[in-house]
DNA sequence: TCTGGGGTCCTTTTGCTG
DNA sequence: TCTGCAGCAAAAGGACCC
């Protein structure tokens, strides 16, 4: 049996419990400019219509006397770290998913414990005890059902789905409940004739895949309860490191765009040097002003972490693309990462330096010479590259 | 007055390489 | 040395989540 626990509006709630006059006041957890969007919004919040997600003006058209506040994430996580300690007491197969969400797996934990419910009811007390907080938890035989248990009696509730009434939860279950059907997602199956995981389960599996790839697999699957995904207990690495910018205003102005790059080169490198990380990929992003998004990307021959190096790629990439449209915003990006220890180029990349570095000292300034010369002194490969090299005239 | 920032995963397109 | 082709990574875009 799994749980999955989630806690009631978070951020929100902590600037309450640490902010005793916005208890009870429409709560909001925003950016303050006029370009920013809710983060999360108190439950007296959510009553006038205002939710996470929402352009900040149009919230405060809902809800004029919202309190505006710019949230806190270090507290926020010191927060969270107590709540996850708290799960770990009660099984050693804790997944925390984000700052505020988790699953435990208590499969065979209630010889200590009791049954899943009331590991349930413990960790919702001792959640509200501990930290002052409120969260609501779904109990269920998989990990899928168990998120969407959580979100049925929520704030501070709980919802168990037993082994005994899956078979039906599931049937009634409308398809937007889903995690990982969105938008676009649910109006296919709309147009398809498909409302609930009971209409999935009487639409042919296969036609479903042809029609929605993987998303349409998974779905036939967790229709009739097959779930193969597992409460894993180790956190995995980031894949990826990014910083992004909404400008105040759009611009035309290169100069603007190249000095967002340089703090956010600073920001992603520092990060990456603070995690012992190097990154092969750069990639940039655009917004233009009609909201047309790109991503550029250049791998690298050897992995950095070194602002400078960064920067000059995403300089690269820009000027290679932007055509003089109004930029909205500007977002640079490292993935692919090597290890401190690991970060040695690869085999190719080793070679291309040697290789190089050899040539230089050899006098070979340009590569004019016979195959043979080069076979001899490189290998093959050098003969290929060469070739290639010479018919981009480079 | 318009629609954030940080991610993950999947699909399609493109361009090399042997 | 050239050509055609299959296989494959890299690049680009998009859906989704908190």
């Amino acid at each position: 049996m799994i749980l999955h626990l989630d806690m009631d509006a978070f951020f929100a709630a902590v600037e309450q419990l640490d902010h005793p006059e916005l208890r009870g006041q429409p709560v909001v957890v925003s950016g303050h400019s006029a370009r920013s969007v809710v983060s999360t919004a108190s439950y007296e919040a959510r009553r006038y219509g205002v939710h996470s997600a929402m352009p900040l003006y149009e919230a405060l058209k809902l809800c004029p006397h919202a309190r505006v506040v710019p949230g806190n994430r270090g507290r926020y996580k010191e927060i969270s770290a107590r709540v996850f300690a708290i799960c770990r007491e009660y099984s050693p197969l804790v997944e925390q998913v984000s700052i505020d969400e988790g699953y435990l797996d208590v499969t065979g934990c209630e010889g200590l414990f009791g049954p899943p419910e009331t590991i349930a009811q413990t960790l919702r007390r001792r959640v509200a005890d501990e930290t002052g907080l409120t969260c609501s938890v779904g109990v269920a035989p998989l990990k899928f059902v168990a998120k969407v248990a959580s979100d049925i009696n929520k704030p501070n509730g709980i919802y168990v789905v037993s082994p005994e009434s899956l078979d039906a939860f599931l049937v009634a279950l409308p398809v937007k409940k889903v995690p990982g059907a969105g938008k676009r997602t649910v109006a296919l199956l709309e147009e398809l004739g498909i409302k609930t995981l009971g209409d999935v389960r009487l639409y042919p599996a296969q036609a479903l895949a042809n029609k929605m790839g993987q998303a349409g697999k998974r779905l036939s699957a967790l229709a009739w309860g097959r779930d193969a995904s597992q409460v894993s207990a180790e956190a995995d690495e980031a894949k990826s490191i990014s910083s992004e910018t909404t400008l105040e205003q759009d611009t035309t102005d290169p100069a603007l765009v190249h000095a967002r790059f340089l703090a956010q080169a600073d920001e992603v490198a520092a990060q990456l040097r603070r995690k012992g990380l190097f990154a092969r990929r750069v990639t940039i992003k655009l917004t233009f002003a009609d909201f047309r998004r790109i991503t550029r990307q250049t791998t690298l021959d050897t992995p950095t972490h070194l602002s400078g190096r960064i920067y000059e790629e995403a300089v690269a990439l820009f000027n290679r693309e932007w055509k003089g449209q109004r930029i909205r915003l500007v977002g640079l990006g490292c993935s692919q990462f090597a290890h401190d220890d690991s970060a040695a180029p690869s085999q190719l990349d080793l070679f291309g330096q040697v290789a190089r570095r050899q040539a230089q000292d050899d006098g070979w300034e340009k590569v004019e010479h016979s195959v043979d010369a080069i076979r001899e002194k490189f290998g093959q490969y050098a003969v290929t590259r060469a070739r290639v090299n010479k018919k981009k005239g480079v």
